[in-house]
RNA sequence: UCCUCCCUAGCUCAGUUGGUUAGAGCAUCUGACUGUUAAUCAGAGGGUCGCUGGUUCAAGUCCAGCGGGGGGAGCCA
């Protein structure tokens, strides 16, 4: 009995094995060409985004088997590991057995040698994994995911599990999906008509989280630096290429941090992570850069090779007034940037990823820390090349009072915060934080222009089919 | 949600000022070919022109509504 072995080694350590060794390889088959003499079968594992050729002598193989393989299908083939006699692959598997695990009739399998659009792909969710696109996504993402836990990690931060479901709805961050188990035909009802929330579940209105980040606070005050990855909800009706109703969201929070510990973390996280892709997983960057994006490899190596411009809100406007350039919004002082106006800065001005401090209080979350002009709040907004805004953060308010009054002014439910508010009553402490949105991410390092190719099954309005 | 473009064969698209039987490439099927690289060559089959209604002697083509999708914008991550 021979073992089996993945693509992947038989490509990338064939001496591993051994040229003239005898192996086993199960995998999907890709193309299938040749004569009646002999078939060229190239066999993809997902292992790796090269396929392996499998040469068959047509003679030694029941016409029926041969027959039954064709794109789409599944294979085991156990054969010779050689080196290949034609262009194009250095091994090869010289056939002796091949049993077909799964066939895939070629006049229904939607999946073609030829290439599909990635609209098509998004309607066949279920079997675009296949494709040699998303499996490069699929394996980056992984790469990605695990990236993130290891750089955490190897700095001394926890993993912290923030809820899914939660009972507030206090950042603000936009519309909540409703988490109830009421019957929606027929609800229990208060005496005026209003639905009695008391009979739910927990015996409140509770949503799908928009963000972990106030629990993350409360974890980062008492074990030092912590850092959430999972699912958040938005229940807005965006139409965009660059969002989801459900996405992934990495947010560190850290005890002792002041912005620009904040700034300085988030600048080595995404540096580090650039730097994984280019070192992890170069076969698949290079198959994205061929396919989709030819400047892909040269811009993820720019964000490892330079230093990120750091400049505030302020100085931001004013160069934007001062350039010259049309734009369709006009720039004032007070108003937020749009995404004309975060493009210039990276794209044109700087030509690099720029990290924007200070803006204004009004266009800013409420728990973040104010400055003593009275008018600005210690945040950072990291804006990258072709995407804009991947990260989000600030530095915290951690003044009871002020964090107090800041609710009061902009008429937040203040009893539905206490438990935050208390972390302010009780040893508060300075901290900062910050939001990754991982779809953002990997749409960066892929190169893909929607967001919706770079999940396996995006949730957006209208769409939850698979 | 707003603006804009699109929806014709399994896929990607052509289809002229409205006019007879709606085309191509790829895929599929059949055959040919002694090592192919998205193999090549020859032949064949394949259509409710997104849906509903309207204008007209006549609608894939013009109009309206609805549905789905792309791009841009807003909200944001």
């Amino acid at each position: 009995m021979i073992a089996k072995t993945k693509i992947k080694v038989l490509l990338k350590t064939p001496e591993v094995v051994g040229i003239g060794n005898d192996v086993k390889v199960e995998g999907w088959v890709r193309t299938k060409r040749g004569n009646k003499n002999i078939a060229f079968i190239a066999l993809n594992d997902g292992s790796i985004i090269h396929s392996i050729q499998i040469v068959a002598e047509v003679a030694n193989f029941d016409e029926e088997i041969l027959k039954q393989i064709t794109t789409g299908s599944c294979i085991c083939v156990e054969g010779t590991l050689v080196n290949s006699q034609g262009q194009g692959q250095s091994v090869e598997i010289q056939a002796k057995k091949i049993e077909v695990y799964g066939t895939a009739d070629a006049e229904i399998y939607p999946l073609q040698k030829k290439g599909h659009t990635l609209e098509f792909l998004r309607e066949i969710a279920h079997l675009r994994p296949r494709t040699n696109t998303f499996g490069a996504i699929l394996r980056l993402r992984h790469a990605m995911a695990f990236a993130i836990h290891k750089f955490f990690n190897d700095k001394g931060f926890y993993y912290l599990h923030a809820p899914i479901i939660t009972g507030s709805d206090c950042e603000g961050a936009g519309s909540m999906f409703r988490v109830t188990t009421l019957d929606a035909v027929n609800p229990p009802k208060n005496s005026d008509g209003t639905v009695n929330y008391n009979e739910d579940f927990f015996g409140k209105q509770t949503n799908l989280t928009v963000s972990g980040q106030l629990e993350g606070e409360l974890a980062a005050l008492a074990i030092g630096e912590i850092y959430t990855f999972g699912p958040t909800f938005r229940a807005e009706n965006s139409n965009t290429p660059r969002h989801l109703a459900e996405f992934w969201m990495i947010e560190p929070e850290m005890a002792f941090y002041d912005i620009t510990d904040n700034m300085d973390l988030a600048e080595e996280m995404l540096k580090y992570l650039m730097n994984y892709a280019i070192e992890n997983c170069y076969d698949d960057l290079e198959f994205l850069q061929k396919t989709y994006d030819s400047e892909l490899i040269e811009r993820i190596k720019s964000i490892i090779n330079n230093k990120f411009e750091r400049l505030t809100y302020t100085e931001a406007i004013d160069i934007l007034e001062k350039s010259g350039q049309k734009f369709e919004f006009p720039v004032s002082w007070g108003c937020d940037l749009q995404a004309e106006h975060e493009r210039f800065l990276v794209e044109k001005y700087f030509q690099k990823p720029v990290i924007l401090t200070n803006y204004p209080k009004e266009i800013k979350a409420f728990y973040m820390k104010q400055n003593d002009d009275g008018k600005t709040v210690r945040a950072m907004d990291v804006l990258f090349p072709r995407i804009g805004e991947i990260i989000g953060g600030s530095q915290r308010e951690e003044n009871f009072d002020k964090l107090s009054k800041r609710i009061e002014e902009l008429n937040l439910p203040a009893k539905d915060l206490w438990w935050y508010l208390e972390t302010r009553k009780f040893g508060t402490a300075p901290h900062s934080g910050f939001g990754l949105g991982f779809e953002r991410l990997i749409l960066f390092v892929t190169g893909m222009a929607n967001i919706r190719d770079v999940i396996p099954f995006p949730r957006t309005p209208k769409n939850a089919e698979f």
